[in-house]
RNA sequence: GGGGCGGUAGCUCAGCCGGUCAGAGCAGGGGACUCAUAAUCCCUCGGUCGCGGGUUCGAGUCCCGCCCGCCCUACCA
């Protein structure tokens, strides 16, 4: 098969698989809702990386809007003082926790970012698809806002802050022509069944735009941080609109063309379930409007519950993922959301079955394997790997696991991609104990067994680490050292999924080294908070 | 009210177009082994597949009704 470089045939860059995260809200506290998103981006596109693909992994902060705002005032500080306060102390922060390895970060104060909204926001209005219209809605005086009808109180129409009546009031704003797209977009569904995933969050979306389209209002004139709407300085446009634009304007739309070619359309649009109608409605009808290619996939994955429950700050059930990397690490992390859940559905999330899986499959399936593969080997063969040898009964199973692995993963069914892999892990701890090496290692005349049977066991290991590398990197590099592999392969990174499951590719003499365990058995005891 | 999804062993869940589909992992019980992180391996206990009808030679698997849970129902990041 073709190795990739980046560069095809004709010179031109290939288009890169472009993944993104939402952007989060800097106001919020990063918990391991948020986490769990990009844990999910960081996995997948390390994944295809490791396919050879040019790969390109977006995440980001929205920082405009009245809650920014308030909140900046409320601290003494400037709203861009505040946004770069949040995005140092708590957002950064929570990437390196996790390990995420993104390629971009952008924050929509960015002038990369704001510059380009302008443009789009101009190139709507030149195409005639925003028009100057009315809002009108409930508005209460004493917050100074306009509310949402869901969220005002019964019976009376009441403000949910000051439980008195609410007012119609009318706001001029300037109008997204949505409705427009209704018919388009129910084609787009229909042409393009994978482009809002999974099943269920498709059928809630199509069903919602079947039941009508209303036009949207873009821009709002009762505060200004924002982008300021380019023809009418009046206005900033809606958070929302702004936000979704982060997608192209991070990959270069109004500013850098070619690297736009090399990065649009977006493969993988990830997003809560919360936000799906924003990223699958709104956000096809606005690039549409611009004449813009769609997104292949937006992804809604499920909420993580706690204790039975939605996260919620306030009730301080927002867990922040450092609470658990601190005591598990970050490899442990990655691996235990994305085998105990179904992306895509609603799971749940505990202490208990966080430590359950981290000892039961980390520790004593996976870590205890290597353990004892490369203490073998320097006992018995002082740490200098046997030669390659056929071991049909496990090279046909790695095989059939590489390339479900392989299909699993890249459908984001991570929950059966890693079920698949950690499914050979026990069948190499069942081979390894049925050959006991132990015994033959007590007869000379079967050295020729034991030789197999070392070398078979450290080549599944060897696979493995390639598999497992794009979840747990931190481990595998272990791995991949422990076994010794580099100086005939070369390094981790480059190890392509492919090729995973040919037999044969570690070579005799490799020096082998017990290492510190991978993953040290843990107290399951929840650290106080 | 309308709509979406789900209700399968103690726990977490697989089960595509109906016919070994009654399963996996963990937990529990028993045994083997000692290379290994008191780890590993094997065996085993265990379920009227939410309830009631229907279609069919045959239904967790399709249809109808009901019960329960979560979510969506437009500008909340």
């Amino acid at each position: 098969m073709a190795e990739s470089d980046g560069v095809d045939s004709a010179g031109a860059p290939e288009k890169a698989f472009y993944v993104t995260t939402p952007i989060y809200y800097v106001n919020d506290a990063p918990h391991i809702g948020h986490a769990y998103t990009t844990v999910a981006g960081d996995v997948l596109t390390r994944w295809h990386r490791q396919r050879g693909e040019r790969v390109h992994f977006l995440t980001g902060t929205d920082e405009h809007g009245e809650k920014i705002l308030r909140a900046a005032e409320a601290n003494g500080m400037t709203p861009q003082q505040w946004c770069d306060h949040m995005v140092e102390s708590a957002w950064k922060p929570m990437l390196a926790a996790i390990d995420a390895a993104n390629d971009d970060f952008i924050r929509t104060t960015e002038l990369r970012h704001t510059g380009p909204v302008q443009q789009f926001l101009r190139v709507l209005h030149d195409r005639g698809e925003v028009y100057e219209g009315t809002y009108t809605g409930p508005y209460c005086v004493a917050c100074e806002e306009f509310k949402l009808p869901g969220e005002l109180l019964q019976p009376g129409d009441r403000c949910p802050v000051h439980d008195r009546p609410v007012e119609q009031l009318s706001e001029e704003n300037y109008f997204f022509r949505l409705s427009a797209y209704q018919d388009r977009l129910l084609a787009h569904y229909r042409d393009h069944p994978q482009f809002v995933q999974p099943d269920s969050a498709r059928n809630e979306v199509v069903r919602f735009v079947e039941s009508g389209l209303q036009d949207l209002s873009l821009s709002r004139s009762t505060f200004d941080w924002g982008v300021s709407v380019p023809w009418d300085s009046s206005h900033v446009v809606y958070v929302w609109i702004d936000a979704l634009q982060n997608y192209i304007t991070a990959a270069g739309w109004g500013s850098d063309p070619q690297r736009f070619a090399g990065l649009w359309p977006a493969d993988v649009h990830l997003v809560g379930k919360d936000i799906l109608r924003f990223h699958a409605v709104i956000w096809p009808a606005m690039l549409m409007a611009a004449g813009l290619a769609l997104p292949t996939t937006v992804f809604a994955n499920g909420w993580l519950l706690v204790g039975g429950e939605k996260m919620s700050k306030t009730k301080l059930t927002g867990i922040p993922p450092q609470r658990i990397t601190d005591h598990f690490g970050s490899d442990a992390y990655r691996y235990y959301f994305l085998r105990e859940l179904s992306f895509g559905q609603d799971g749940s999330f505990s202490w208990e079955s966080m430590a359950q899986r981290y000892t039961s499959e980390l520790a004593n399936d996976f870590g205890n394997l290597a353990s004892r593969l490369t203490s073998m080997v320097e006992r018995y063969r002082d740490g200098s790997l046997p030669a390659p040898a056929p071991e049909p009964a496990l090279a046909g199973a790695l095989e059939k696991t590489v390339l479900l692995a392989d299909d699993r993963m890249c459908a984001m069914d991570f929950q059966a991609g890693l079920a698949a892999v950690f499914d050979y892990v026990r069948l190499v701890n069942g081979y390894v104990t049925d050959s006991a090496p132990w015994v033959l290692a007590k007869d000379p005349a079967r050295a020729a067994d034991l030789d197999r049977v070392l070398y078979a066991t450290a080549e599944s290991l060897r696979a493995l680490a390639v598999l497992l590398n794009p979840v747990m990197p931190k481990s595998c590099a272990r791995l991949w050292t422990s076994l010794g592999a580099e100086a005939a392969l070369g390094p981790l990174a480059a190890q392509r999924v492919q090729d995973a499951g040919r037999w044969g590719l570690l070579q005799a003499g490799s020096q082998v080294r017990k290492s510190e365990v991978l993953f040290p058995r843990l107290p399951d005891d929840e650290p106080a908070p």
